[in-house]
DNA sequence: CTGTTAGCGCGTTCAA
DNA sequence: TTGAACGCGCTAACAG
């Protein structure tokens, strides 16, 4: 049916079907949308016919009210333009897809706006909440998050939380541990004793897993970190860029007076992040070193793109949108008793990708 | 309230709260939501109380039933784990949020699944739908995606592309041409007049009209651009690769017999997209050709990242974030007549970011 | 198989 | 100011 006029005009409801094809709006229901359609076939062709005529779309909202509840899941990120949130979205975006639900996204960068978008997502009775989140973990606003979102597990609700493990839910992750030991076994036998380490914040549980990974190892190869080599930042690409940028102000990176390791200098980055390590591969130029040749440089999570810096990056792979499609079957999946502290792992022996930012020396 | 026991509780209603503050469910409403409040400071104390004992959260499906409409608006992309359309949507999504509203995306990659899409998307009622979509601009689902949203705006809706006018509603767009001249007037001006060139389908508008503005100033310039050094491809990181490996592997780039240009080879990469010129840079490697010394390349839209890759890509300048903020404006804004065909320039004159990618020779 | 009817949770007249 | 009542569009018993 063709447009009638330039007024706004509502789309049509089941009843206008229903009417068109004079049968009961509750026939109209079941062919258009029941799960087992038990209608005469006759009726059945009446009322699609009748629906493409009018060119009827069921009003989701609608359909949720009556259900209780709505095909549908919010994700939380605090920067969809993260290559690494980017990755994650992609996944949860794809698997919600495939079992016809949609997925709604929230952008919370800080802690307020965090516990302020899952009111709001609270609000729309989703199938679940995914939070794909993992700074501010020590936030004022933590425990009204935790309380929100027991609250919404209690009225039936999931949430789930990928790579993190602060809060008492359940949450996808990876064993950050075995990666970093890996990486920091290969900047050991590929030559590298002078490592700055570039980590997440205190409160980062990736970061802290994959620090004890790296330093353990590190440890028992005799090689010691300068505590000045250790720098804290957001996993960004801005923050590793600042922290190798303020390291070099400071002398510390290139042999001379001052510089780390008894004024050797660096001789290695170790980004426990990948965008930390692409922005302190661009600070490192900048700084008069060579990425890959001066100073060896590894990451953690291998994004798109990784594989395109130059030299390509050295990191440990991570199933990123894998992880975003295990939050949406933690999310979707039937539930048990006690789930609540469940890990559910998608990779427990992640793979460190050997690129051409860390050649033997 | 704590929650009471093991068992799935639903939520509180607005009548749970009405009724634990002693008034009307319609004073309730008032309270928590109404516009021009007009409810005495007594009751109105009651009942946010209540609320919060109850731990109220409104039902924003039955709020969007009963209001006939959603704060919220869709947002189709191919490809969120695309820098290009993660920037867009970063935009898109903080623009929302400033308004309260919350955004839906959804993924399209075929233009089968784009139709599904809008349909799903028409079904949630929303403020608007923003297609960030640019491919498949002659499939043959075509006409029915653009009755869909006809009738979709008949019914009070808001559509809108982004970088694509191919169909009749609104579009934000930038001056493709204005920038691609600006490239190509560098690439002349620097010395380059051996170029590939890169450019997405035929059908992609934004593509055609980057590469007129490059031919005309390229012709002008009386560069003669050989037919096979013009790749076709998606915008993809992928297929930028993929051109240039095609080429390598047909010893069209480097000096030699059957190479381009009278088997000089080639001197320069001109990608009408930046995920294009990034791939297309690891594959010259791949080639023994070193981007920014061997080969120049420029890449157009900025991209974050396009700073970070190596040689730090020469680009045309888009705001992409802007575009997106640009995009939710128009599907919110007040509507004028006529208004099926405008443009919402956010950018009329490009400019070029000069980078390491393509040095003077 | 099909139609009636009662909700779903909330906004909003319309009186009081 | 407040409350009762109706309606939004649809689903889900419950009778026919």
């Amino acid at each position: 049916m063709a447009v009638q006029n330039g007024k706004a005009q509502s789309p049509a409801t089941l009843m206008d079907v229903a009417r068109e094809a004079n049968v009961s709006i509750a026939t109209a229901s079941r062919v258009l949308n029941g799960s087992t359609r038990k209608v005469r076939n006759q009726s059945y062709v009446k009322v699609m016919e009748a629906a493409t005529k009018l060119n009827y779309r069921p009003n989701a909202y609608a359909q949720a009210v009556a259900k209780g509840t709505a095909p549908s899941i919010v994700l939380l990120v605090s920067d969809i333009s993260d290559p690494y949130f980017a990755a994650v979205s992609q996944g949860v975006v794809r698997a919600a897809a495939e079992r016809g639900i949609s997925v709604t996204i929230g952008v919370a960068a800080t802690p307020h706006e965090e516990l302020e978008a899952v009111r709001k997502a609270v609000a729309t009775r989703p199938r679940g909440i995914i939070v794909s989140e993992s700074e501010y973990l020590d936030a004022p606003e933590r425990p009204e998050l935790e309380s929100e979102l027991k609250q919404y597990e209690a009225s039936g609700g999931r949430a789930v939380f990928v790579l993190n493990r602060n809060l008492p839910f359940p949450a996808v992750d990876v064993a950050n541990d075995v990666g970093a030991r890996a990486v920091a076994k290969l900047i050991v036998d590929s030559g590298y004793s002078r490592p700055v380490i570039l980590k997440g914040d205190d409160a980062h549980r990736s970061s802290q897993e994959r620090l004890a990974g790296v330093m353990d190892v590190l440890d028992a190869a005799g090689v010691a970190v300068d505590p000045k080599a250790v720098a804290n930042g957001k996993f960004s690409r801005t923050e590793g860029y600042a922290a190798i940028m303020r390291m070099g102000r400071s002398g510390l990176l290139s042999p001379g007076e001052g510089a780390l390791y008894d004024g050797r200098g660096v001789d290695s980055v170790i980004a426990l992040n990948d965008v930390m390590a692409i922005g302190a591969m661009t600070a490192l130029r900048a700084n008069g070193l060579e990425p890959g040749k001066d100073v060896g440089v590894t990451g953690f999570g291998d994004i798109p793109y990784s594989a395109d810096v130059y030299p390509p990056l050295t990191t440990v792979h991570l199933p990123l949108a894998e992880m975003g499609q295990a939050a949406v079957d933690s999310v979707l999946g039937k539930r048990d008793e006690g789930d609540d502290d469940r890990l559910i792992y998608v990779q427990s022996a992640p793979d460190v990708v050997l690129r051409g930012s860390l050649p033997r020396r």
